[in-house]
DNA sequence: TGGACGATTGACT
DNA sequence: GTCAATCGTCCAA
């Protein structure tokens, strides 16, 4: 499988399904953990959905603040959310990442989550909580830090659908994944198609 | 300054 | 299938 370059400056729909197979890298006192993704979805400015359409807000400025960092909220008051931030400075983009597969440190992520198999990260919920995923990385780089994306391998199979969890728009198919068991709300993908 | 609400999860019927 | 947990954010007042 080749490598992929990963322009985080492109417009947010390129960079979701670029970000399918990417590797996102945490370093702790704890240990290395390494997760795949195999699920991401689209925010954008021109999006009833997204935390950026009515502009900036103290949560949301680091939408709308230079591609390659974190957007990191708490989300029902329980759940932290990881998200990339993409395209040109001064666009609301960001792409949440739903889910991922373990790669490396799976005992590490079965401590913090008391739980193991898929459910270790089949959520954007449960991803944060397996990686330790910090208040404190909102705003900050993803090339540095103790969270890291990385360049990963190609996906071939490639799925879009309505996104999740979202009561203000689902019609945009702004929601994408691969054919890995770690993809979140399964029953949801009755509703996707094959993107390639 | 009050209060409705949420890019979710897990437990329970 | 239903529902509670739990609190930061945002906007109306």
């Amino acid at each position: 499988m080749p490598t992929r370059e990963l322009d985080l400056s492109q417009p947010v729909l390129e960079t979701a399904r670029n970000l399918l197979g990417c590797e996102i890298v945490r370093r702790s006192p704890e240990g290395k953990r390494r997760v795949r993704i195999v699920e991401t979805e689209a925010y954008s400015e021109d999006d009833p959905a997204s935390h950026s359409y009515n502009g900036p807000t103290p949560r949301s400025r680091v939408m709308f603040g230079p591609p390659g960092h974190w957007y990191v909220y708490k989300c029902y008051g329980i759940h932290w959310m990881l998200n990339v931030v993409c395209g040109s400075e001064g666009d609301g983009e960001a792409v949440l990442i739903r889910a991922a597969e373990p790669v490396r440190g799976e005992s590490l992520m079965e401590q913090r989550r008391g739980r193991s198999g898929s459910s270790l990260t089949n959520g954007p919920g449960k991803l944060a909580e397996a990686l330790d995923v910090q208040p404190d990385f909102d705003g900050t780089s993803v090339r540095s830090g103790s969270l890291l994306l990385r360049t990963g391998t190609d996906v071939s199979d490639v799925f879009e659908s309505p996104r999740v969890g979202i009561t203000e728009d689902k019609t945009r198919f702004w929601r994408f994944y691969t054919s890995s068991s770690y993809v979140s709300d399964v029953s949801q993908n009755d509703l996707g198609r094959r993107r390639n």
